[in-house]
DNA sequence: GGTAAAATGGGTAATTGTGGGGAGTAGTGG
DNA sequence: CCACTACTCCCCACAATTACCCATTTTACC
């Protein structure tokens, strides 16, 4: 029976958790299909948060900077970049993920921490820091409903 | 049952590691499949840092050599040079590698060192050079990032 | 409320990184 | 051809980190 091929996943919602004492965090369930996943951990160039992907999104992510108008140095050092800051990890047996220090320090992870879905890939926040962020993104979202009669 | 034939490495991610007395380092033990790993180790012409990679992305930069668009002429030289430079190396039983003086020379290396993936290949930098070196991609890096709406 | 699943915490075993002693090998010069 | 030296690799030992396992607690769903 030749079923999908691996539907492409899709992550949405919003899940609180906790970060321990060894920097394991617990993916929402919902989120990890069989055992072993795989996936990499890249912090936000800009804002302090990690950005979570499965395989096939890291490489298109590669593709969209490949693809920028970017000069052709440019973009092999953005992508130079990109790989050096990406690290592979795998979930354990309890579903969680082992967070790297330096990439705990970038999104300053400590105790209560935030998933959030965001399509083809999710996002890892510190709770602080995503109640900033969303704060601000509300006031946007609220603008933009209007706009399209909502 | 056809699995794939050898899936190709890929390096991501940074790490930290140290050369000691005898100029041994340790490869990050993800990137290092089976026993005996080998490896061709070449400072990188411009920039202070050693390239790292497996005998096929070797032959590889050495096509890459072959199809520019320089002269048969230089294209000999250039290969020469590279061929000459290239050291081939096999990871001991702790899975360590040990770097030629030439190549700790060429790259500084002592003491504190950087292991940094860059996809097919990796990179290996004194800790001081790649701090240095970081600062200036990462600029560029967050100019690309906001190119392509990351 | 009861059952199952999910999330969390911590003990323990296995792996990884680091350092150094010493045997085997190859290169050097007499 | 033989010593002597320099180097490389193997081994062991130790420390630090990671992964595995089990035990509670919490949440979700009947």
């Amino acid at each position: 029976m030749p079923q999908e091929p691996t539907a492409p996943p899709f992550y949405s919602g919003t899940f609180e958790r906790a970060i321990d004492a060894k920097n394991r965090a617990a993916v929402p369930s919902a989120w990890v299909k069989g055992e072993g996943a795989e996936f990499f951990v890249i912090p936000h160039p800009q804002e302090g948060y990690l950005m979570i992907m499965p395989q096939e999104e890291f490489h298109s992510t590669e593709q969209r900077i490949q693809n920028s108008s970017a000069t052709a140095q440019e973009k092999r050092q953005a992508i130079r970049q990109f790989f050096s800051a990406a690290h592979k990890v795998l979930t354990d047996k309890q579903g969680r993920i082992l967070i790297p220090d330096s990439h705990v320090a970038a999104a300053a992870l400590s105790g209560e921490i935030v998933f959030v879905g965001a399509g083809r890939r999710f996002e890892l926040w510190s709770k602080d820091r995503h109640a900033a962020a969303t704060a601000v993104n509300d006031e946007i979202y609220k603008r933009v409903a209007v706009d399209i009669g909502l």
